[in-house]
DNA sequence: AAAATTAATGCAACACTGTTGCGAAATTAA
DNA sequence: TTAATTTCGCAACAGTGTTGCATTAATTTT
């Protein structure tokens, strides 16, 4: 994989970006024109394939990207995240992974997980 | 809030289907031409509103409904979803309800917790 | 039971997120 | 520098969900 202007400046916004970043986020964040919008969508991929970047499902079922952390020890995601209505930031709260027991016969692949509600900013 | 053929046969087949449905699923189930699309759609939040059902967006970002079960005694919806990646079912998992702590300051409102993998049935 | 009220519907049009195909441009390797 | 191959831009599209408005159908009132 290659490296390019599109990819560096779209990691470097995630990674340096307090608040979980949608597609739109990041376009409207970026240097006007420096790129097409379905570039983004590709690099976005790219990192995700690369295991740079994780995603979230927000509540309205929206995209949200984030940087992957501690993810060099073991790639698990399984973190919630918190969605605030007010301020509408999407954030990791790293520290929390939920705890539960499935039902025998089932696989988990993956989570996804969000609360929603008002952050400590907005409450 | 009025009683319509749609709003029948629209919260009769969630709340006799064994998984949760999208939009789509309930159009296709619906015999053909009952209503337009967009009464779907209306008939829906009105149920949501009417605390008959309560919604979970999926994995792909989209909105899946299901009957309340036991929202009678207390209206809350803290349980996980189970989402298929083989036969691409949803399902409520009504007993498993994630244990963790949220930060100080930040305020709950709702929920949203899909576990995606192999359902029983698949694995 | 008929008229009046108001909610629900259908249709068309739209917004938004995300995807695909393809020729042109840019990066990397030879 | 050339060749190979990835990435890009553009246009077009698919899917989900929303809005406005005139018409229809429940419900309430008389």
């Amino acid at each position: 994989m290659r490296k390019t202007i599109a990819k560096t400046k779209i990691l470097e916004l995630i990674s340096q970006s307090k608040t979980n970043l949608s597609h739109s986020d990041i376009q409207s964040q970026l240097p006007e024109g420096l790129c097409d919008r379905v570039t983004i969508y590709r690099v976005l991929d790219r990192l995700l394939q690369e295991g740079l970047i994780h995603k979230v499902v927000n509540i309205d079922g929206v995209i949200n990207y984030a940087i992957c952390k501690s993810c060099d020890v073991e790639h698990k995601h399984n973190h919630a995240h918190f969605s605030c209505e007010k301020c509408k930031s999407v954030t990791c709260l790293d520290d929390i992974v939920p705890v539960f027991d499935l039902p025998e016969g089932y696989h988990i692949n993956q989570l996804n997980f969000v609360i929603s509600g008002l952050c400590a900013n907005c409450s």
